[in-house]
This record gives structure tokens, sequence and C-alpha cells, in this order.
DNA sequence: CGGCGTGAAGTTTGCGCTAACGTCACACGG
DNA sequence: CCGTGTGACGTTAGCGCAAACTTCACGCCG
């Protein structure tokens, strides 16, 4: 079942492939007269022609492909950016090709590695770590790329960001409304722009609202899973004077933080509280439900597409260097006032 | 910056085009000296030379690329069955175009569409119907393709599902065994194979149990989503004599009943035990937790490529047309013995 | 010692498409 | 009445690669 060609049309019509080409082609169309066009366009729909996109591809150099690299699509942040990146492209007649590095620089390059030779128009990037080697080959060779969620250090490369400095702000706002004064950090790996930019505005917020934060206060994760938020927690809750606030820079830090309270035999809200950021999904299902910063992942992905159709079709063109998505703080169970000395005197004989 | 191609090569090594390609391909290589695959291996190392896959796919008809159709990549179940396709297919040089049709028959023909022009080699559809009329065009045009997870009604197509009917049974079981009677069940959308193979299993094992289960009993849902559990429980839960035990056919219908049970006042497991189907990411932290049946969702996606693979590979031999993947019942808070009489007596005054 | 098999390279072709270029007829103005 | 523009279509070339086919030299065997 050989697929049918423009030849095959041109054949059972009667004119050139070229011409048939055109008649297919809303932009060339208009070069012929109606009678052939009408012909052309029920013979390809009556033979079921479907272009070749590869064909078009290689002669055209331009593919309609986006490559997307993420960390891993089965982290709940992705998902929905992969759908924003998709609800521009697809009526764009783009597809994109979706590849996971899982966090690891080896994966990275030859994922990229994968899409160039795909031949993607641009790529969109959900994974760069600060000073990503590999980012430096694209800017050479011309690949059309942003990245989303996450920033390159020194580049010029357009980036698609939340305001993770105002999220940060926000919820060191609540945090002190609500009486805290020992609010710790649980950080963001800093080789990640999102672990740099949270801390600096940790620490610029608690400045800003006369809080003193100890260096003790701050753990650094080095990945941002549940299994590291709960090592920094315990770090944080075992310190002789333990913070009642646990500020985490991200949500499934957070949700480690929520288990190493359980396990140390304490409540939260009632002796720690805790707060996260993203706003994954089934977030408000999880008790005592965790106050979160929102991040649009969806407008993410949206924007990052946008951006990078722009830089596709008009290269020459500067785009926006950075786009700063607003966030929103989101309220829920784990933020309370602290319970005064409550935490010291309870903790005091049980741990060592 | 235009890219290195074989001609360039050739031209840099003093070999032909052809013999540059025989080098540079493993499969061609033994027909040549070891000094010129060297040469030309160091040649192209050294001038970053990257195989173009759109000009060798129009040469050989084979993209390696493979089409994945989902409802829709946001929906947890998916991401794991992603990767695990992606386990498969990636050290086999492939990579996969993921579509979403939204459950939206329109969206998947097209969707079908724009994969068949891209010329992927076979596609993995997860979000079949049963009577699915695109299916056909597949069939007769001989593009190789899977279901997962879902199956079709009347084809030969290969389809790589889970042990429903096993899955369904032991549940059953375990409801019986903490001495439920009064069991009702959320049934899938009866378009979907999951959706009836769940609702024959549970009515299969509630006969071979000796308990007998009245039609107002099964709540036949229209999609697989929260709001629809939700809406399918309070039915089963404003009935004059409510079950005991509700077995949704999913995980998300599920979560509507804990709603619906919250939302009447009542309590999970003390008044209604509720069961799921799935195991999604994230259940356990869910109070009470939900009881549900496991499924290999990665080795789903795993097996669903590899069948692929030898689908691609070896067109002539047929191929297993189903594989069962074994499940595993996961006990977790949302099952308890009934409260007999309870249930009843606490409504009655309330509901009319 | 001649023919022939064989190994190692080169030549050619064409996948399906698009874009640059060519042709041809017709209309229109000076 | 002829040149020239223009509209409508045909011709050609080539994107980068792989596979079929060709050439050529060498060695071996009868």
């Amino acid at each position: 079942m050989r697929a049918v060609t423009l030849k095959d049309i041109a054949r059972e019509t009667g004119f050139h492939v070229s011409t048939v080409s055109r008649a297919l082609d809303p932009r060339a169309r208009s070069a012929l007269t109606d009678e052939v066009v009408q012909k052309v366009a029920a013979a390809a729909e009556r033979m079921g022609y479907r272009p070749n996109r590869l064909a078009a591809g290689l002669r055209t150099k331009r593919t309609r492909t986006v490559g997307l690299v993420i960390p891993d699509i089965t982290n709940a942040l992705f998902p929905p950016i992969v759908r924003g990146v998709e609800s521009v492209l697809e009526p764009l007649d783009y597809v994109s090709i979706i590849v996971n590095t899982d966090s690891s620089r080896d994966r990275e390059r030859s994922q990229i590695g994968v899409l160039l030779e795909r031949g993607v128009d641009g790529i969109i990037h959900a994974a760069v770590e600060r000073d990503d080697p590999f980012i430096g080959d694209l800017e050479r060779q011309k690949v059309p790329f942003v990245t989303v969620n996450r920033a390159l250090d020194h580049s010029a490369a357009p980036a698609v960001v939340n305001d993770d400095a105002g999220g940060i702000r926000e919820m060191m706002k609540l945090l002190v409304e609500q009486g805290h004064r020992e609010i710790a950090h649980i950080a963001g790996p800093q080789r990640l722009s999102t672990g740099v930019e949270r801390l600096a505005a940790f620490r610029a917020a608690a400045e800003a609202f006369g809080i003193s934060v100890p260096e003790y206060y701050i753990q650094r994760s080095d990945l941002l899973v549940e299994t590291e938020g709960r090592r920094c927690a315990e770090a944080l809750l075992s310190l002789n004077r333990p913070p009642t606030a646990i500020l985490a820079a991200n949500d499934r830090l957070a949700l480690g933080a929520f288990e190493a309270i359980a396990d140390l035999g304490l409540d939260c809200p009632g002796d720690v509280s805790v707060t996260g950021f993203n706003d994954n999904e089934f977030l408000r299902l999880i008790p005592p439900g965790l106050t979160t910063v929102r991040v649009d992942k969806l407008g993410a992905g949206r924007r990052a597409a946008e951006v990078l159709i722009g830089l596709i079709d008009h290269p020459e063109t500067a785009p926006d260097p950075r786009t700063v998505l607003p966030v929103e703080l989101v309220r829920r169970g784990s933020v309370a006032p602290p319970r005064t000395g409550a935490l010291e005197a309870q903790k005091r004989p049980g741990v060592a």
C-alpha cells in the first residue's frame, strides 16, 4: 500500500507535479486558476493524499517540529507545561518531540543531539542548569531556543520564568504576619536558577521584614525530590533552636518536610509551618494542605512556545530576553501562627 | 552555519559520498578497510557531522519515529507509560511524537493524521475506544500499531492490557473478607474496554462470592474524572439502602467518591469503604489512603513498545495478540469492615 | 597463464517535495 | 503592429542520504 504522492495526483489530473504542489499550498494557490485548484483538491481528497512532511522538510529545511527538553515527564510540574506548549504549536501545524534528561548532563547532551538530528526548528528547554555547557553549541549553530521555568546565568537566550522573587516575598510576608520569626529555608539545588533566585529572594525578603536568618537555617538540597526535603527538614528540626516555619523552594521538598515532621512526632502546622512552591496537582488533597505559590504552568509553556515561534519566524528581530510570569499565593492548612516556646519545650527531653 | 553533510566529509577525505556513508553505517562498515573507516570517522568527528535523519528517512521509508496517542499527558496515568515506552525506544534510536486527543474523536482523527504525515513507523495507542473508527484506516494502510491499557472490540490488533478481571476479583475478595455484602460499583465509560471489562469482572466476582448486586448499585460514569465519581457516589449514597462499599473502576472516580462522602458528612472507611484502580502517584498521601489495584504503567509502556518494534521489524510474524500484565492489590486505609446498620440508622432521618 | 571470483571502492539513481526558472499565449499601450 | 508585461502553467534541479549497480584490481585455481 504505497502512499499517494504529488506525482500520482499529477498523473491522475494531467497537471504537472509542481502545479499540483502549488494547488495544494495555500500560499501558492493564488497563482493558479480556480478550476485547477478545484480539480487537484478533489483528486487529492479522492485519492487520500497525505503530504510527506519529511520530503518537504528536506527541501525547505523547516520541519515544523520543535524539541522539548524536560527533566522528567513523570514529574507533575511538566505535563501542564507541555500542554501549554502544544496549545500554541498544534494550531500552527507543529509537533513536538519530548526528551527526558533525568537531570543528567550526559543524557541532556545526547538528547539534544537526537533533536538536532531530527532537524527540529527550535528547542524549548525546561531542564537547563545555570551554566549549561551544551547551550553554547546551540547558539553557535543558530538553533532557536528558549528556556522555560529556569534560566541560564550568562546568556542572552530568551527565558520564560516565574516571578520567583515575588512569590517568595509574598510567602515570607504571610509567615511574618502569622507571627513567625524563626524561619528556615530548604533551598533548591544551587546549580539551578530557581535554586539561587529563591534563596536570594528569601534572604532579601527576610531582611526587608527585619528577620535575621542564621546560616544554619538554610539547608541546600541536591535534588528537587521528597527525600531531599526530608533530609533537610530533619536537619533543621534537630537544631537546638528549630525554626517555627520552613519555607521550601518547591512543593516536593515541602512534601519531604511533611514526612520529616511526622517522623519526629511533630505536627504541621501546630509545631512547624511549611510552605512550598509551584502548586502541583493533588496538593490540596494532601493534609494539612500545603500553602504554596501557584505558578502558571500552562501559561509558561504557552509563552515559551510563542517566543520560540517568534524566534523561528523572525530570526532577525530580537525577542523579549525574559518573560516573568506572575505567581499567586495559595493558602491552605500548612501555615499557622507559631506555638511560642512549645516546640523547644517538647523537643528538649527527646533529642540529644 | 550550514550543517555538515556526507558530501562535506567526502570532499575533505577524498573518498566518495557513498564510501563515507558506508563507513559511518555500522552495518555496511564491514565492506570497507579499517583505514578508510578510521579516516572517515575521524573527519566526521572533527567536522561535527550529524546525520540528517530526514534525508535518511526519505530514502529508507523508515523514520525511527513512533507516534504515541494518549488522552492527556496531564493525566497522571500516562507519564509513566510514556517513560516505559521511551525506555525501550531510546536505546533503539527511536523518538516518539506524543499527541493528546482529549478524548475527542475529532482530535484523535486529526492527530493520527499528523502522525501519518510525519511518517511514523508505528503507533502506540493509549486512547482507543472499543469501536474506534480510525483504526480501520491504520490497518488498511498497514501501519504497525498496538493499543496499551485499553483494547479494541473487534480487531486482531495487538493489545497490552492489565489484568482487569484479576484486579477486580482480588478487590472483591478483600471487601467480602472484610464483611461487606452491599457492594456498589462506579463503572467506567462503557465505550472503553476497561469500563466494560471491569464491570463484567465486578458482576462475575460478585456472583462467585455469592453477593447479589441490584442494578441500582451500578452507576456508570461518562468520563474518568473526579466529578463523575462524585456524581455517581452521591447517587449511590442517596439510596434508601446505600452500599457499605464502593468499588470504583479507577482512582479518579474513587477520589470523587471521597469528596461525595465528605460532602454528605460521612466517613471513609467508617461509613463506606472505597476502592480504586491504577494506583496513581501521591495516592498514598491522600487520606484515608485509597486501597487500589496497582497496574504496572512503566511495564505496560515498555511492553507496548516491544510489541510495536516487533511489528515494525518483523511484519510477517504474527505478534502476541494480547499481553495481560499482572496487577497487585495495594491495601491502604479506605477499606474497613462495615459498621453494620450504623449507616442506615444515621441516614434515615436526614435523607428523603 | 587466462578467466573468474571477490573485495573495495566509485557512480548513479531516486525517495517526495518545493522553489527558481522557463515558456507560452494573450492583452494592452504607444 | 510590435514590444512587453503578466498570468498560468511546465521544467529542472537538488535537499541528504542509502541502495543498487558498476568498475577495477588482485589473487587464486585449474
